[in-house]
RNA sequence: GCGCUCGUAGCUCAAUGGAUAGAGUACUGGCCUCCGAAGCCAGGGGUUGUGGGUUCGAUCCCCGCCGAGCGCACCA
């Protein structure tokens, strides 16, 4: 059986004339083979959230649907539909439109109530009902989680600013949410940042170790070298001869680089001893604090900073593989342990501990989401790059190895953000230097500019970043469109020397052009489009509901004159200004766009 | 080669399986003696990459092809 079968939306369109507008309702009936058709009776609930009208009494027609094979089957039963509907009082006709259509025409008050519904909610004006009972109530979203290697970059930037809004959306629309940072504080990446900050410390010595290509280039690597020169003086200096004692001879492949990066790693732990664990330490806590600088910045909050390396130190990495190999999803091949992901549809098996006996990354992740499901979300859902999508079906069938619901995750991927710069594309790694921070990103074109231009377009979306159109499109950037629309409105208020609590009772007869039925219609959608944005996971859309209904909003003052002498008028029309502005608070600050009062 | 994602106006992007596919931008022409012109109004702009299928109805679901991005490690 086809999905609900039943559509309904609200079409903002209207025609020339005021009162006789129609507000659309689409209404799709069950095609004639479907003898039963049970979502018909639910069609009674359709009006009432966009339109602002009491939802229908529960309703049933009283005779079979159509049954007819031709094309144009629905019509016959939009044709009785409005002859059987009790008309409520806020709906002055109802008329067949097309086949499957039914066009209900509202009163004037009907169109206008929200004013009233948003003035007495204000801030809360669109929160979702917390969920309660079986639904699923508590969530995380874990976001960003980039490695502490380096500056987050532009693409970190999407990642952030989309994990963000989609759980400030969430939260919003009812549900507990927690955020959530993964630190990937273990692992070979986090020595190799160490020992690019060590040789670029040796330099500062003159020791002649030469600086690996495949090492942390950028400059960032050198700073905290003189940072700990200035702490601790030559305590970490030793000879470049026995540096290189343990690294193999040059080689020219890939291969032999990594091989030579790994040997510089072991000659720092070997050498330094425990004072590799300083070095260590220093890099990844200078890296994080630098992160979590950025993004509070940057209006990125984060309830938990969750420590990769407190999954090993607890030893829940190992039991996380032992349960895997007791339950037998766990073999030995040439030396290494390997999960049999391919059981759950993974195209091959994957390591989880190396012949060396360390543990994959892989192997920490299993562990990290077997936490996760521990601390009893009803829904985890990870935002990660495009580029992790094929770690998807090994991480959901370690899931449902053991024996969790795979489906309590979710992954959100986030494409590519390419980077143009005169013309050109830049490649953009970590390891070369070679890349936008955030930080500059923000610097040049502003954090609310940002947070909105990533908000532009949905997650799936690859996204091409040109600097220097971003430079010259910030002063066009839509986001100052719809802040515009809030100052003004700021701006008449402050002219007008009434009280705006009083506003909250106002009669709303005066309201009768078509504009403003418009924005009212606007108004009474948010709502709904929290909940529907916040089911998709798709935040952008409410960064094109702001764009429209600020559009709708400069239609309006341009047309109507707000501070007129006839009072009643006066404070209906201050009364929706009032109230398209809370929802444009309301709206902005779920997207971490600030909202001025004059700019 | 296999897999995932994406192809919509000149450009950047929207669109629960529904009515004539919409915005912005660019271009053209109008609107400040009046609450903020970072604004408004009116224009032209489309075979939704392509060929099939399912459906009363497809930008949306399914299959083929073309094109783009990204994956296909005992890295993270």
């Amino acid at each position: 059986m086809r999905k609900g079968g039943l559509g309904r939306t609200i079409n903002g369109k209207y025609n020339s004339q005021p009162t006789e507008t129609p507000c659309i309702l689409k209404i799709w009936l069950y095609p004639a083979h479907l003898t039963a058709p049970p979502a018909v009776p639910s069609m009674s609930a359709s009006i009432s959230p966009a339109c602002c009208v009491p939802r229908w009494p529960a309703w049933r027609p009283n005779r079979a649907l159509p049954r007819s094979s031709s094309n144009a089957r629905s019509r016959p039963a939009t044709v009785i539909l409005p002859r059987e509907l009790p008309l409520s009082p806020y709906v002055t006709k109802a008329e067949v439109a097309g086949a499957g259509f039914i066009n209900f025409t509202l009163t004037p008050a009907a169109r206008t109530a929200v004013v009233g519904t948003v003035l007495a909610a204000g801030h809360a004006f669109g929160r979702g009902a917390a969920r309660s009972g079986k639904m699923a109530r508590r969530l995380q979203v874990e976001f960003v989680s980039a490695n502490p290697t380096g500056p987050l970059h532009v693409g970190h930037g999407r990642g952030a600013a989309y994990g963000a809004s989609l759980a400030s959306l969430l939260a919003f629309a009812g549900f507990e949410v927690t955020r959530e940072y993964y630190v990937n504080d273990a692992g070979r990446q986090m020595d190799i940042l160490a020992v690019s900050a060590w040789l670029r410390y040796l330099e500062l010595f003159d020791e002649p170790v030469p600086f690996p290509p495949n090492a942390y280039q950028g400059g960032y690597v050198r700073e905290m070298a003189e940072q700990v020169k200035l702490a601790h003086g030559d305590r970490y200096v030793h000879p470049a001869e026995a540096v290189l004692a343990c690294v193999p001879p040059h080689g020219e492949g890939d291969e032999d680089l990594e091989a030579r990066l790994d040997g510089l790693i072991l000659a720092g732990k070997d050498l330094l001893g425990e004072d590799w664990l300083y070095i260590h330490g220093h890099v990844l806590n200078e890296q994080l604090t630098d992160c979590r600088a950025d993004l509070e910045e940057f209006g990125v909050h984060f309830d938990v900073w969750f420590s990769e390396r407190s999954l090993y130190e607890t030893g829940m990495v190992a039991r996380a593989v032992a349960t895997l190999e007791k339950s037998g999803h766990i073999y030995l091949q040439d030396g290494a342990k390997w999960f049999n992901s391919t059981a759950f549809g993974d195209e091959k098996d994957r390591v989880v501990q190396r012949d060396n006996g360390l543990y994959t990354y892989f192997a920490s992740d299993i562990a990290y989401h077997l936490n996760k499901f521990e601390r009893g979300f009803d829904k985890v859902i990870d935002v990660w790059g495009a580029d992790h999508h094929g770690y998807i079906p090994r991480v959901k069938g370690a899931l449902s190895a053991f024996g969790a619901n795979a489906d309590r995750l979710d992954v959100t991927l986030v494409q590519f953000v390419s980077l143009f710069r005169d013309g050109h594309k830049v490649s953009m790694s970590t390891r070369s230097g070679e890349y936008v921070t955030l930080r500059q990103l923000r610097a040049e074109v502003g954090n609310d500019a940002c947070r909105f231009f990533y908000m532009l377009r949905k997650c799936d979306q690859a996204l091409d970043f040109d600097l220097d159109l971003a430079k010259s499109e910030s002063n066009d950037n839509p986001v100052y469109y719809v802040q515009y629309a809030h100052a003004r409105i700021c701006s008449v208020l402050a002219q007008w020397d009434g009280d705006q609590a009083t506003l909250a009772q106002a009669d709303l007869a005066p309201l009768q052009h078509e504009r403003e039925f418009a924005l009212c219609a606007r108004l009474a959608e948010f709502p709904e489009l929290i909940q529907s944005a916040a089911r998709d996971y798709a935040p952008h859309a409410l960064a094109f509901y702001l764009k429209d209904l600020a559009g709708d909003f400069h239609s309006w003052y341009n047309a109507e004159r707000l501070l007129v002498d006839d009072a009643p008028t006066r404070l209906a029309r201050l009364a929706l200004a009032l109230a398209t502005r809370q929802v444009l608070q309301n709206g902005l600050s779920l997207l971490g766009v600030s909202q001025p009062v004059s700019m």
